[in-house]
DNA sequence: CTGAAAGCGCTTACAG
DNA sequence: CTGAAAGCGCTTACAG
């Protein structure tokens, strides 16, 4: 069934049956109810990959996730606590709104060519990008064709300053900075002048925000940094559970530990539990993302909420609206974090 | 960047550089190393709607997630343990195919609309339905057009009964009705002879056969199914919950449990937890599906694995084959279930 | 081995 | 208001 039969059938021109398709105003009630009456009828949709050669869109987006680490396991990103809930919402707001989703993973840099292709080869209106380690160079490329593009947690200034072309471009972040900051002031005000860290990995860019207020929250409390409570974690938890096994074995422990994300301080709490360490008798601990677990486990963690949720549906408006050229060319949103307070803190006396 | 602009930069015609693209032995290798390094030196890709407007096919896939239980936090279904993997492993062996994937997920009757859709604009060469309640008048009408499809988890014989079209047909399940019964004799075999079970939804394929597998073996072991020891979960936690409490307030206790899913397993542990009753020592629980809270939470539980790893990737060899032709045009494939012994169950003695 | 031409199923100026 | 025609960028018999 193509627009030609519709035409013949309806006894009009297939430019008539484009036009009530389309939904274009020049044409009048009757007519366009007796094409409709036949489309009905047939079930008839105009084929995608015809639409989209004559100049229309293909209504879909691209969501490409990257991940680009060894050491996780790479195959299992979607399960991942900061992914699903990504693909969830940018699929249900994209479906809302009569867009499909395309979805790509990048494990490798050579991966990276699969994003290029899917925007030149035409199979996307726009591509949003959200994982560690998104290749500067890539994003220089994809913006330079004005593709419609939508990065998630990117750290804006690198952007300004490697001069990207920002056209069709938008940036969305949480509030890692404030979201850290509010942690440590929860654990100063419980009395915690002794406070440890477990870091994210440093080439991300939320690894190096939650770092950064974490090391600044402490000195404007005019608290002491010591090194051996700076713990590298690179967001893993078989890293973490080391680190927090070596920290154990040095003796001296803080009297509370940030931890960068979720993972990493359920691994110091199975580490802590290991060696008899109570939580948070012995030592209090927070984390970060909010996922699941953290109000599975006992005992309940404390924890920042990322405001993935608002992230992602903003991410599909911003690549939408970027198609629809109704966008402002470059923007740059921030949704801000929510401490969600458990037990996993004590306060000090 | 068109075919016609490479041809014109290689000396050649159009049809040789489509030639050269599509990989047809007719031409000499002079001819398409020189053409080929145009495109190289361009980064030539050729549009994919013209392709497969042209006859080509489109490589993508739809994967298409059913979820349609009001109860259910509907808008959460790729962070659902069973949903959140079958993404993963789909996307990545598409991918790693050369196929593109569409995601969209189906709420509500009319959503499925989407799926005919996708099909009738030909967004796509195939599709894989996966969820629960997929709607038999739908998939009638797919098969009915030769649409290459896959349904994971359905139940073959309605399929049969119904009398579908099974070409380029294929249905992918696990083996829940043996996993269940190795579940149910290993209890057994520890002594227990109360056992008790939480349903899953029974309008579901592997509601009922969890449940007929329990039934049954019981009765191969002469052993009574008492029916205040068997409670409607529905899949769900609340209802899991609430069901315990009450065969908790009715008194005498099951010395087992068998869940339907572990999010009901757990969901009974918390309850029996509440009221001081003792894991495993009071009670043994064991769960389905073996997600990753399951060796999370202490004890820890054990469950059933569901092999969703190889469901999903045969999903995609399966699709893909269909849309090849290369496959036999209906097939039913069958995984085997693992029973992962943790803590959960005592020895009764 | 290779090119000219028709065709895939739409949309959109253009002309009336 | 509406149709004939050109064009989107490919592929593929067809002819040579």
């Amino acid at each position: 069934m193509r627009s030609e039969d519709i035409a013949k059938l309806a006894g009009v021109s297939r430019s008539t049956v484009s036009r009530v398709i389309n939904n274009y105003p020049n044409v009048p009630e009757t007519t366009k109810a007796k094409v409709l009456r036949v489309i009905e009828q047939y079930q008839y949709e105009p084929n995608s990959f015809a639409r989209a050669l004559a100049g229309k869109r293909t209504d879909t987006i691209g969501l490409f996730a990257i991940s680009m680490n060894e050491k996780e396991n790479a195959t299992r990103i979607y399960q991942n606590s900061y992914f699903a809930p990504i693909v969830d919402l940018v699929v249900d707001t994209a479906n809302a709104r009569g867009f499909y989703v395309l979805i790509h993973t990048v494990y490798s840099p050579g991966d990276f060519q699969k994003i290029k292709q899917a925007f030149l080869q035409k199979r996307i209106d726009g591509g949003i990008l959200v994982g560690t380690q998104k290749d500067i160079e890539l994003v220089r490329e994809l913006v330079s064709q004005d593709a419609p593009l939508v990065l998630i947690d990117y750290d804006v200034s690198e952007v300004i300053a490697e001069r990207l072309n920002k056209n069709h471009l938008a940036i969305i972040n949480s509030m890692d900075y404030e979201g850290t900051a509010e942690a440590i002031e929860y654990l100063i005000s419980l009395g915690h002048q002794e406070i440890g860290i477990l870091k994210g990995r440093m080439s991300t860019f939320s690894g190096r925000e939650r770092y950064a207020a974490f090391e600044s929250t402490l000195l404007n409390h005019g608290l002491t940094l010591r090194q051996d409570y700076v713990l590298e974690g690179e967001f893993l938890k078989e890293t973490a559970y080391v680190e927090t096994e070596k920290l154990i074995k040095r003796g001296k422990l803080p009297t509370a530990l940030f931890c960068s994300n979720d993972d990493m301080a359920i691994a110091a709490m199975e580490a802590f539990a290991k060696h008899g360490i109570h939580i948070p008798n012995d030592i209090s601990i927070i984390g970060f993302d909010d996922t699941q677990l953290a109000s599975t486990i006992s005992p309940k963690l404390t924890s920042v909420r990322l405001p993935i949720d608002d992230m992602a549906k903003s991410a599909v408006e911003k690549v939408i609206g970027l198609c629809n050229n109704e966008e402002a060319s470059f923007s740059n949103v921030s949704f801000p974090t929510r401490l969600v307070i458990r037990d996993s803190c004590k306060l000090i006396v």
